[in-house]
DNA sequence: TATTGACCTATGTGTTGCACATAGGTTTAA
DNA sequence: TTAAACCTATGTGCAACACATAGGTCAATA
């Protein structure tokens, strides 16, 4: 099996298919007569653990150190726990950087929807130089209106 | 002003003064004696400008589009109106992928929680082979349970 | 004056996960 | 056999810096 038929079968591009392989996730045959990666069943196999483990947040290096572990007779399980702990860390602060960014942008568009153009006096851009980050309640402020 | 005296004034890393200085977005000038390069006011008005551009989910290169804009002697306001909206969009998908994916890792620690480390009989790791993804309540399912 | 040590700089390369561009080989139809 | 369509391998690009390397600067000391 090609490159383009096992991307295929597994719904991923032909080039994600020999990303894996060059950086020695997939381990394809070079036929002799037209030099082209053959793959195999276990390479599928591999691939579809490849998919699923990205799919759960685990890097490319994550999924080379759990194959390592397996490969070296060790269950790998432990650290695969081990990792998803930490990508879930840091998965949880690029949530909430995403969404407060979100959030800041959002406020800049009302803000920006409101004001006009701006005066050419400021240095680059007034609507950029002029936004005010509307403080994220820090935890609990006093609110006076409304 | 050297670079890591504006990095620290504005509360960067040497290295991002360096790469803005690199794509051209600050123009320090070479001191003749020393070849360092030598930051004016002009370049730390500019990075400020730079730094409250990321802050609000600019690219690099949006911020060099917006600029040059504004070199060309046209109000940038309207470009910048423009990019944002989309960046916005971008974000927006950003963030839910991120927050499906924090789901998903959530999920998988807590099957995982409960279940053992799992047979060798597995290809790689049992754990992540086995996960089953709780559909995402695809808009209302019927619950029966509870 | 020379030297040492602390600190700074410029520049090149690495990072992540592929996508894209290029050059060329294969296959099938005509 | 020749052309068109399709496929492949390989090199490079991307974003936004961080890191590594090699060497320069400067003040205090011997």
């Amino acid at each position: 099996m090609y490159v383009k038929q096992l991307a295929k079968l597994m719904d991923v591009t032909p080039d994600t298919v020999r990303h894996y392989t060059r950086v020695g996730l997939l381990n394809p045959i070079r036929s002799e007569n037209n030099g082209y990666q053959q793959y195999t069943k276990a390479d599928k196999q591999r691939l579809q653990f490849i998919i699923s483990a990205r799919q759960l947040g685990f890097s490319i290096k994550d999924v080379q150190h759990i194959i390592g572990e397996s490969e070296q007779g060790n269950c790998p399980c432990p650290l695969t726990r081990k990792i998803i702990a930490k990508r879930l860390e840091e998965t949880e602060v690029l949530f909430q950087e995403t969404l407060k960014l979100r959030t800041r942008m959002q406020s800049a568009l009302k803000q920006w929807d409101a004001s006009a153009d701006g005066a050419v006096s400021s240095d680059v851009c007034s609507l950029i130089e002029t936004f005010v980050d509307p403080i994220p309640k820090p935890v609990k402020i006093e609110v006076r209106d409304e």
